[in-house]
DNA sequence: CGGAAGATCCACT
DNA sequence: GTGGATCTTCCGA
């Protein structure tokens, strides 16, 4: 049978090896309700981050503090975190144990441009990339901070849907943005993204 | 308790 | 390509 695209991914569904999620959210929606308005992302770049193995995880060596309780929540719920002083960064928490998350880098705009142009303050008309092409970027243009650390994201006010999966011949791979401090793990290839899509963030795979 | 760094973005050269 | 903004979080002392 054909899925509904606005059906919301089942918990199970992050329920895998963090890879193949972050794989499997490629072409998936956001979907954010902020004052009866619906907005919609397609899920465009993803990050996997592996947990307690990855000293680019926030979990790295079985980090466990205050912030970071998030990440050993059950499969399906919101990692979100306050980073550089000004920005947020919206996860979806894989719930093995260790710490795994994917981090949703980049998405495309579907529903709501215009209240989107106006959260991200961009004049109008946004080039490809300004709306939600970084995960700071992503998190402002549809209002997500603090308040939604912790969210179940099977639920509104902000779930994840079924919307327009892809094969995995569409993905492309490559080493993660801004983890340069990580060592070895610096270069293990856990970006993922639409193959050539205007909305990716940079540097382009 | 202090200092350093950060899963970023933007303006400027 | 480079540097500044801005402040929470974390770790070591």
């Amino acid at each position: 049978m054909i899925e509904e695209p606005f059906a919301p991914l089942p918990r199970d569904f992050y329920a895998r090896p963090v890879e193949k999620v972050s794989i499997d959210l490629l072409g998936r929606y956001i979907v954010r309700y902020v004052d009866r308005q619906r907005l919609v992302l397609r899920i465009v770049e993803t990050e996997a981050y592996l947990g307690v193995e990855d000293r680019a995880s926030h979990a790295w060596a079985g980090r466990r503090t205050e912030r970071t309780a998030s990440l050993y929540q059950p499969p399906g719920h919101a990692y979100v975190y306050f980073i550089y002083g000004m920005h947020y960064c919206l996860n979806a928490v894989i719930g093995n144990g260790v710490g795994a998350a994917v981090l949703i880098r980049a998405g495309a705009p579907v529903e709501g441009h215009e209240t989107l142009r106006l959260n991200r303050r961009c004049q109008t008309p946004p080039r490809p990339g300004d709306l939600a092409g970084g995960p700071g970027k992503l998190c402002q243009a549809l209002a997500i901070d603090r308040q939604l650390d912790r969210h179940s994201l099977d639920t509104e006010p902000l779930l994840m849907t079924q919307g327009e999966p892809v094969g995995e011949s569409e993905v492309a791979r490559g080493p993660r943005i801004g983890v340069a401090y990580a060592g070895e793990a610096a270069s293990w290839p856990l970006r993922f993204a639409l193959r050539g899509h205007p909305e990716v963030s940079r540097p382009r795979l």
